[in-house]
Formats: structure tokens, C-alpha cells, sequence
RNA sequence: GGGAGUUUAGCUCAGCUGGUUCAGAGCAUCUGCCUUACAAGCAGAGGGUCGGGGGUUCGAAUCCCUCAACUCCCA
């Protein structure tokens, strides 16, 4: 049988994953024998499309499912969606617009008829190439944040959370992006130096013709909504102006002078106009001063009736246009250039306007407390840690969560508002309805109530995300079902830090108050992926690189492993095609190191006792990697596993043990070292399963048939067992000795294959003559004898062991010589430092007994060392 | 302006409560090899006064102070 002497991915990843999906290997269902292992997604967004966060995430979280599936827990992922309300709606919108509809012409009804008609055709891709990725979700149940349950769930959270008084309705200042037509929440809004100026404006003093006072502002097309000039007390320039009033220029409306030490003298003229309606800082100046509040601005952006001069104009258009009007009435004194930080939309990039609006808000100071307990104490733990303390400080400054958002994508606020002024809460009209009547002693009808237009923030429903895809109705009902019962609180969460406030908070703040338990108990945080230059992928940028292509280029375990390399937790990833490379080239590898093994011819006739120091050596260094490795998932240390891994398989496994027993040319191997090397490898492709799945389970079935449940995905992970490290340090001296002599071959330019002799003076020949074959083998050895100080040879001295290789030909013996004594001087050097050390009374006295005898050592061997050199030294003459 | 974080080899990062030959790994680089598992490979090698300065200590990449640079969050 010939096996390609390149792995080809594509075949095989297909192949395996209809297998493991056609066999329901992915699936979990409720059974209390054995312990539920839970992650849920983090839902991507339903218009999304895979990009390289997705591919580190998903892996992620792929690797931990199964490797947990390995240990015999009943592995759960739970994929989804998220409805995402802005960036849908941003999208449904474009794409009607691109068919000639304008979503003002259409009705609500009409509008999410379109959006759900997009979402049933699109909604499902993302999903669909996280299958390419091979993850293995529990496809069966997979959820929708808008899906009838889930969405039933959110209303009947933000009627209880209206009941017990914590959602409210309030004035805000919101940020509103007029392109969006929507209030973001902070984190939606992006700050951005951008290139402004300032205008320098003459108001003039009522009553005082002739004396006016300067302001400057980057906004005066808002001069209009000025209700008061503010002055700081302290000010010498400007106490004549106490008590007086200026008038704003061109609409000549006569506002106070008002003082507050809020103004900061040294910026701009020293004194600011105040505009309540349109700056967030002003809106709090005004309700202090129990200013009016006069709004000019429509909510696209465009100024109002009460602008009294350029209504209808947008307000970017009349910044422009007031200025020069300002500059022909005369009271432009001057511009300056100006450099600002100015918020964008982070969806629709709009600049966003400080607007007042009625919003809904959930007050957080209470409902906050025992998420925030829970990760401080621990009981939750961030991976890395050092997102704790960002936690802490966001949780101890946390403000009001502002959750109506302006669309129509989401779940529709279930507030109903009566002819009588009031409103109220409930999850179906009719129930709103009966609750009026109860509570007002009214008659309404249903046509009489009308319902809030707004929709709820979209974290509104993730926040539930944990609860809500196993239980719909604890919300209401306080009992979980067996379900919920049973798969909380899942186990991890991965995620990327960016949305640790928008979502991750939020979950922990959820399940404390309707389950009074946390919804995770560990939180890994990923980096962000960015290019080259250092930028966060973006499809904006056109800098991503398209993960499917990846996929088809390098294979998805290629691709799985090659995003790993280079990714600790909380570390962004800084993505180069030489990683993907490097997952690639390990796949082959280990395809190659198959291809080896499986070609070999059995003679049954021969003995294997010459392998056997070989195989013992690496069923202990397996077990030396595995412990290693097995700490690293403990700690969340994925990509040191894998590195970890990845050493074992192409060092200890393919450079040494391979080489070690690897037959000469064409010769058959013994039945056992064949046996004891495929099981070897078994076990390698155990570890390996969980990083590269697909390559994994097709060699596993390629080593032998095997049946449905025998499958690698099922596999159990390989059980520690205790190690010798006696025999890895044995080893690991042999191999120093083989690389010396290649180093010696390498530095003298002879060639491998003329043999060498070798000659060691030791006091422990046992240490070598286990591994003598394999010395004789990996080193090309004439012979190897053990005795006393050789002549004309070339020497080196590994532990206190002089090794010597006798050369026929004469040596040079001046470069031998500086050699030997380069080492001395190093060892001299070290020696000395080591006695220093032993010297010192205080140290001796203050150090710890291990530290001391750590100290003796090295002061032995380095001792044993100098001999041995001065030996060769004097040998040489 | 307030707060947090980062700075170790060309790159990306390890380095635990100060003490193993502690200055490491992978990649990249350089040198030599088409040695029949693998050139997507093999065998070797070079490369850092741990951001600067000061301090504590018998001993500092590790603790403290200070300066600098970068990143993020809040105003």
C-alpha cells in the first residue's frame, strides 16, 4: 500500500466530519452518571461571517470540549446566534435600499417581514463554516437569541426586572447616532482625534452696546440652544459680568451670566456658553443651574423649528453656514484650528450627537453586587488574571445600562402606553391590557394601547445566553428545568475581552439574580487578531485574510494549530501566513512519521530486546510531556500545550525515538518494537486529537480498522502514570553526546557516514551502555569502549565525562587545545561564582538548605568538569 | 486630566512565593546536507548587560522608587 507522501486535508476533513455528525458524536443529552462538561458560544452575529476572531475563539473552545469529551465528560457545546439588532438592521436597511425601498416608506410589519426573510437565507453561514473549523457542537441545539423561547425569556426578565423596580424609564442624555437613527450605549462609541475648529464669538452685554464677551466653541451652529453664558467665579476678567446677561448673536436672545467653578479658566476665552440640550457636560451645568432646555435638533441630525434660523439643514452644513453669517454680522472675532476627540458610531461611523431623549434604563448599583463579589473572591476566575482588576474598576464605576435602542430588529419593549398618559409592563398586550383596566378601572381595548416602538439592546437577550438555551421558563417559573439543572453552570467561557463589560458582566450580574449562581467558572479571554502592522482585522480594512481560504490552503487543523502557536491568553495574535504554515508542516509531519511506521516490514523471527531502552525511554518522556501538558490545560495554558505537544511529536517522537528504532534500509522491524511504536503513536494521537482532530482520526483508522465507538473523537485521553525522570536525564546525557559528535562532524566538515570511534572515561558506563545502540546508531560509531585518556583525539566533556574520538589522521591540535580551553575558562568562571557565593557567611547562613545544596552541586560537577578538561588539556601536551 | 496594563533574542512570547548551568521556547536568520518517512525536511550554529537610572538584599528579569516609550479604559 502506498500512502501520499503529502497529507492531503481536504478529503479527510470532509469524510470525518459528516462521520462524527452522522454518528452523533457531537450530541449530549442529560445523564447524571456522568459529569457535564458545558461550554455555550458566544454567539456570532447572525449577518456575520466567519473572520479570523472566530477561527482563534472557536478553536479555543473546540479544544477544550473535546479534550473534556476524552475524559469521559459528557461534553456539551451549544452553538447560536445573536440577532445583533443595530448591525441587522444596518444591513436589512442597505440591502432594501439597494432594491429602491426606503425604510420610512415601509411599515414595521412590512420591515421585519424583510429582515426575517434575510436572516432565514443568510443566518445559518457562519455556522455552517464553523463546521468547516471542525468544531463540534451539539448542532441539535443550536439556538437563535430571537427564537420564540428565547425571546419569551427576555420579555418576562424585563417585566420582572420592571416589577422589582430596577428598569425605569428616564430623561438621558444619550449618545445618538443620527445616521443610525439610534442611542448607543459608551462602549458603542468610538473616540476619534479628528480635525476641528474653533470659533471664536463675540456675545455682546445687554445693555452695554458696546462690551461683549468672547466664547469659543468648536459648535456654533448650536449657538441657538444656548440658554446661559458660564463664568468661573474666580475670574478677575470677567466680575464686572456678574448678574448681567449677553445676547446671543443673530437671533438676539437674551440669556444670564451664570458662575461655576466647572469652567476652566486657562482653556479657550475662559468662558463657555452653556447648551444643555446638546452637550452632556452642559446638560449637567444646566440641571444644576435649573436651566431651560432648548433642543434645535432633529433626530436625523438636521436643525428644528426652534433653531430659529437654518431649520432643515444638516447640522454639519449649518456649522458652515452660521459661521460665515456670524462673521457678516460682525461677531466672528476669529477661528483657530483645532484638533478634538470627537465620538463615532462604531457601527454606522456617524459622528454622535449628545442628544436628550426618553430612554429605558436598568439601574445596576444593586443587581451588580454579587457579580461583582464573584470574581474578586475568585469564584469566578478570568484567564489571565489581569483582567480582574478591569473588572473591578469598570463593576465600581458601573452606570445605568441604557437598554432601548431606536430600531425595529430585536425584541419590541413590552411597555404599552394608554390614552390616560400612563403605561404598563407586561409580556403580551392582552395582559397589558388586563392590567390597565385593573389598575385604572378603565375600559380600554386593545386598539386603545399602543406599544413602545423602541427595541431592547441587543445584550438584553445575551445576557441571559447561559440560561436561556437550556431553560426558557425559569425566569418566571424560579425552577430550573432538568435540563438547566443539569449543564449549570457551564464550565467556560472563551471570549474576547473587548465585550467582557457589553456581555461577559452582564451574564455573570444575570445569573446571580435569577439563578443566585454563577453561569461560568472560568472566563479565557483571547486576544484580538491583528495584522502585520499591529491593526485589528477588519473587513473594512480588507486586511483579514478569508479563513475559509485559509482552510482550503492549509487545512483546518493546519490553520487550528497555527493560530495557537503564537496566542496565550490575553495576548493579541498577531497573524502571519507563517503560522498557518507551521500548523500545516506539522500536520505532514506527523503524516510523514505515519507513513514511516506503517511502511515497515514485521519479521517475526526477530528479537526487539535492542529497542527496548528506546521504547521504555519514551513511554517516560510521554508521560513527563503529558503531565506538562495536563498542567497547562489546568491553567488555561493552551498554546503551551500545544507547544508542548508539538515538541514531544516532532522532537522526542520523530528526531529521537523514530531515529532510535528505526531499521536500517529496507530491513523488517521486530514484532514487538512494531506493536509497542503504533501504540506509542496511539497515544500521540490521543494528545493530538483535540488541537488537529481531523488528521488525528484519520490515521487512527488508517493504523487498524476500528469500529463506530472506537472512534479517536471518543477515545479516552491517555492516563497519567508516574515517570522516572532518572531515565529522561539518562537519556537526555546520551543525546548530548550524539549531538556533540555531529557538532564535531558538523564544525570538521566530515561527513555522516564515515563512522567514528568513541571513547568514554566515566564512572558510570551503565548510563551509556543502555543506550548503546542507539549511540552506535545516531552517531555513526565504529565502536564505543569506555577507559582512560586517548591520544590524538579529539575531546569533549559532557557532566564530568570526557569523551574522546581517536582521529587516524593528525589534529589540530592548537584549535582542540583554544577549544578545551574556552570551556575551562567558561567552567572557571561559573566555578568561582558558585564559591563566592559559598563563601559568603550570609548567604550560607540566610540561605534555605535546598538553595545551599543546589549550590554544593553545582560546585562538584563544575569542579569535576575542570579536571576532567585540565585532563585533556595536559593529554594534548 | 484620572485609572489600568505592557516593555526579556530580528518576531511572538515563557520565566510561579527573589536562589537549579537562569537568561529560555517556537518562528525567523546563518552554515552544511536531495542521508528513500518527511526539502512542508535533516544535522549543526549564531543571537539578549531582561526599556533607562537608582534602591532593598548574601543574592534581582523577579521586590521598591523614578524616568521613558507604547496600549487600553474613563472624563
Amino acid at each position: 500500500m502506498s500512502i501520499a507522501s503529502k497529507y492531503e486535508p481536504a478529503a479527510a476533513e470532509a469524510k470525518w466530519y459528516a462521520y462524527w455528525m452522522e454518528h452523533k458524536m457531537f450530541s449530549s443529552s442529560v445523564d447524571p452518571a456522568k459529569e457535564p462538561y458545558t461550554i455555550v458560544i458566544p454567539p456570532p452575529n447572525v449577518t456575520g461571517v466567519l473572520h479570523m476572531g472566530h477561527m482563534l475563539n472557536n478553536t479555543i473552545q473546540d479544544i477544550l470540549i473535546r479534550r473534556a469529551r476524552m475524559q469521559g465528560k459528557n461534553a456539551c457545546w451549544v452553538p447560536g446566534t445573536d440577532h445583533a439588532s443595530i448591525a441587522t438592521e444596518t444591513k436589512v436597511v442597505q440591502l432594501l435600499k439597494e432594491q429602491g425601498i426606503d425604510k420610512k416608506d415601509i411599515t414595521r410589519e412590512e420591515f421585519l417581514t424583510h429582515a426575517w426573510e434575510w436572516k432565514e437565507k443568510y443566518g445559518g453561514i457562519i455556522l455552517e463554516q464553523l463546521k468547516k473549523l471542525g468544531a463540534s457542537c451539539d448542532w441539535d441545539r443550536t439556538a437563535f437569541t430571537m427564537d420564540p423561547g428565547l425571546s419569551n425569556a427576555v420579555f418576562s426578565v424585563f417585566v420582572d426586572l420592571h416589577k422589582k423596580g430596577k428598569i425605569y424609564r428616564g430623561i438621558r442624555m444619550v449618545n445618538w447616532d443620527p445616521k443610525g437613527q439610534t442611542a448607543l450605549s459608551d462602549d458603542e462609541v468610538i473616540m476619534k482625534e479628528v480635525a476641528s475648529k474653533l470659533y471664536y464669538i463675540n456675545y455682546f452685554i445687554e445693555g452695554s452696546p458696546n462690551e461683549f464677551l468672547t466664547i469659543a466653541t468648536t459648535r456654533p451652529e448650536t449657538i441657538m440652544a444656548d440658554v446661559a453664558i458660564c463664568i468661573n467665579p474666580e475670574d478677575p476678567r470677567f466680575t464686572h459680568l456678574k448678574g448681567k446677561r449677553a445676547i446671543i448673536p443673530i437671533i438676539n436672545r437674551s440669556i444670564p451670566i451664570i458662575e461655576d467653578s466647572y469652567v476652566d479658566m486657562d482653556f479657550g476665552t475662559g468662558c463657555l456658553k452653556v447648551t444643555p440640550a446638546h452637550d452632556l457636560n452642559d446638560y449637567e451645568l444646566g440641571l444644576k443651574h435649573k436651566l431651560e432646555v432648548i433642543d434645535i435638533l432633529n433626530d436625523d441630525g438636521t436643525l428644528n423649528a426652534k433653531a430659529q434660523l437654518l431649520v432643515g439643514e444638516d447640522r454639519f452644513v449649518a456649522r458652515k453656514k452660521i459661521g460665515k453669517l456670524l462673521d457678516e454680522a460682525g461677531h466672528l472675532q476669529k477661528i483657530d484650528e483645532y484638533r478634538s476627540n470627537v465620538g463615532h458610531s462604531e457601527r454606522s461611523d456617524a459622528v454622535i450627537e449628545p442628544k436628550l431623549s426618553m430612554q429605558w434604563f436598568l439601574k445596576m448599583d444593586e443587581i451588580t453586587q454579587p457579580a461583582f463579589k464573584s470574581v474578586m473572591d475568585e469564584v469566578i476566575q478570568l484567564h489571565p488574571p489581569k483582567f480582574k482588576n478591569m473588572y473591578r474598576v469598570w463593576m465600581e464605576n458601573v452606570r445605568d445600562w441604557c437598554i432601548s435602542r431606536q430600531l425595529w430588529w430585536g425584541h419590541r419593549i413590552p411597555a404599552y402606553y394608554l390614552p390616560n398618559g400612563e403605561y404598563v409592563v407586561a409580556k403580551t398586550a392582552e395582559d397589558a391590557l388586563a392590567q390597565a383596566n385593573a389598575q385604572y378601572g378603565t375600559h380600554y381595548t386593545l386598539a386603545d394601547l399602543r406599544q413602545d416602538e423602541d427595541v431592547l439592546d441587543t445584550w438584553f437577550s445575551s445576557w441571559l445566553w447561559p440560561i436561556s438555551v437550556f431553560d426558557t421558563e425559569v425566569f418566571t417559573s424560579g425552577k430550573p428545568n432538568k435540563e438547566l439543572s443539569y449543564y449549570y453552570p457551564t464550565n467556560e467561557l472563551v471570549t474576547a475581552p473587548e465585550i467582557l463589560f457589553f456581555w461577559v458582566a452582564r451574564m455573570i450580574i444575570a445569573g446571580y439574580e435569577y439563578l443566585g449562581e454563577k453561569p461560568f467558572k472560568n472566563v479565557y479571554l483571547t486576544g484580538i487578531v491583528r495584522d502585520k502592522l499591529g491593526r485589528k482585522m477588519s473587513k473594512s480594512l480588507g486586511n483579514s485574510p478569508d479563513p475559509l481560504e485559509l482552510i482550503a490552503q492549509y487545512g483546518a487543523d493546519g490553520v487550528r494549530t497555527g493560530m495557537l502557536f503564537s496566542s496565550p491568553a490575553g495576548n493579541d495574535l498577531p497573524y502571519d501566513d507563517k503560522l498557518v504554515e507551521q500548523g500545516r508542516n506539522f500536520a505532514n509531519k506527523i503524516w510523514n512519521a505515519f507513513r514511516l511506521v506503517k511502511g515497515w516490514e514485521i519479521d517475526p523471527n526477530l528479537e526487539g530486546k535492542v529497542n527496548a531502552s528506546s521504547i521504555e525511554w519514551f513511554e517516560h518522556r510521554f508521560q513527563q510531556s503529558l503531565s506538562e501538558i495536563n498542567e497547562h490545560f489546568t491553567k488555561f495554558r493552551i498554546s503551551d500545550a500545544l507547544m508542548a505537544t508539538y515538541k514531544l511529536v516532532w522532537d522526542d517522537f520523530c528526531s529521537w525515538y523514530l531515529e532510535m528504532i528505526k531499521p536500517a534500509y529496507q530491513q523488517p522491524i521486530d514484532q514487538v518494537t512494531y506493536d509497542k511504536t503504533l501504540g506509542l503513536f496511539e497515544e500521540i494521537l490521543k494528545l493530538l486529537h483535540p488541537f488537529m482532530p481531523f488528521i488525528s482520526e484519520e490515521i487512527w483508522h488508517q493504523i487498524t480498522k476500528r469500529s463506530v465507538a472506537e472512534s479517536l473523537i471518543l477515545a479516552s485521553w491517555p492516563a497519567s502514570k508516574p515517570f522516572d525522570s532518572q531515565i529522561t536525564e539518562d537519556a537526555a546525557q546520551v543525546f548530548e553526546v550524539v549531538s556533540q559528535i555531529r557538532n564535531l562532524r558538523a564544525s570538521k566538515g566530515m561527513s555522516p557516514k564515515e563512522p567514528l570511534a568513541l571513547s568514554i572515561r566515566t564512572q558510570n558506563p551503565g548510563l551509556y551502555t543502555q543506550f548503546e545502540s542507539v549511540l552506535i546508531k545516531l552517531a555513526n560509531l565504529s565502536s564505543l569502549q569506555f577507559g582512560d585518556l586517548v591520544e590524538q583525539a579529539m575531546s569533549f566533556v559532557i557532566k564530568g565525562d570526557e569523551c574522546f574520538i581517536p582521529m587516524s589522521d593528525s589534529i589540530d591540535v592548537e584549535a582542540e587545545k583554544a577549544n578545551l580551553l574556552k570551556e575551562l575558562e567558561y567552567t572557571q568562571g561559573f566555578l568561582a561564582g558558585v564559591l563566592k557565593k559559598l563563601r559568603n557567611e550570609r548567604f550560607v547562613a540566610g540561605a534555605p538548605a535546598q538553595v545551599l545544596d543546589i549550590e554544593r552541586k553545582k560546585q562538584a560537577d563544575a569542579e569535576a568538569k575542570i579536571k576532567a578538561l585540565e585532563a585533556s588539556l595536559a593529554q594534548l601536551g
